[in-house]
DNA sequence: GGCTAAAGTTTACACTGTCAACATTTGAAT
DNA sequence: ATTCAAATGTTGACAGTGTAAACTTTAGCC
């Protein structure tokens, strides 16, 4: 075992990615990441700041993915086609990384002091807006309203299905459950419907 | 100083409750709130199993309060007005009470334990959900599925406005700035525009 | 080859959640 | 009224945490 690692940064960011996709994002500590890549308790903070700086940096690597997995559904010939599976696809991306998607969204970073965070969250969004855009060619004023008012109602249905599927095992009885199962089922008729009603 | 306090429950609650509203959910501490309820480090655990037992219950009034709120907006004498004024009450409690809608939306507290979590939000979602049907009247199918995907708009929408308010005080030259203000500008007419395509 | 900075280790500290053992109080049964 | 168990409080301890400080090793450049 050599001494000066060579890529320690990169890899703790990776071993942490893995250890909060199947374990979740509460019990994470720095010392455990730390014992996992094969080096003492306090050597991640020669490449991070502080805890709060390795987990910006893992959810930046979560927002990557997900502009990969939403780029690859924009294939330009129907707009609003691109967008409902956009959303689909956005949607589909937090119910199967759901930890990763919790630390993205849900665990309590403070964004705006982390500029690569911010910038990969936006890569993503932007994907959506600029679609958005060419949905509206022409009348301009409307993109970008529209564009957050689709990211909202995008992401409100995410929450929505993230609080169903942490239900799921146990109390399937109440009206929230019924209908958000129905939401799942009804998804892209939904987010299209949505889309061809803005105006 | 009496012995026994009497009514710490509640008491630790209300503590948790006002120091999260004011402090953030980042850095609470069992500990910390006990020493505001000027009792031992330890007492809490008479009347809570554990840390996240508090917090269930904090969130649990957070529900309750949100519910006291949208409920003084159902006059019944127009659907569509009321569940306008319902958005626009839940988006407004919401900017108001940052760290409460934190906890009750976004941090990582294992929902499907805790009964009477699952209860008061379905209570607040319900009042939502009994002014949808008002609106359906007759067509009954399509309520709980109109329902979820309003509230799944509505919270969409307060996420946005939330990252609208953090963002504030140092980069508003983006354009996710420019759009959310128009959001916030636009929230009546974007509720009522959505609620009337409601099918 | 020697020096400086980068990258790693060891040690230490204050703080946390929570358990076990003990103390006090309350209220119901006698 | 007395007693005694249950409820509610305290003290002390433990392992785990983030992270600062001081020290050690190594890499790369003159």
């Amino acid at each position: 075992m050599r001494y000066h690692h060579g890529n320690l940064k990169s890899n703790l960011i990776d071993c942490a990615y893995e250890w909060i996709a199947s374990n979740g994002i509460d019990n994470i500590s720095l010392r455990k990441i730390a014992e996992i890549a094969e080096v003492s308790q306090t050597a991640p903070y020669r490449h991070f700041k502080s805890k709060e700086h390795l987990l910006a940096e893992v959810a930046t690597l979560g927002f990557e993915k997900l502009s990969f997995e939403i780029d690859k559904n924009i294939t330009t010939d129907d707009a609003t086609d691109d967008l409902v599976r956009c959303g689909v696809t956005y949607i589909e991306f937090g119910l199967n990384n759901e930890h990763i998607i919790d630390l993205m969204f849900n665990y309590p970073i403070k964004k705006s002091e982390y500029p690569s965070l911010l910038e990969s969250a936006d890569t993503a969004f932007g994907l959506l807006l600029k679609r958005l855009k060419y949905l509206h060619d022409g009348k301009e004023g409307a993109a970008p309203l529209n564009s957050i008012s689709t990211h909202a109602y995008v992401h409100g249905l995410l929450t929505i299905l993230q609080m169903h599927q942490r239900i799921d095992k146990s109390s399937a009885g109440t009206e929230f459950f019924k209908a958000s199962s129905a939401v799942k089922d009804n998804l892209e008729e939904m987010l299209s419907k949505f889309i061809k009603n803005l105006g």
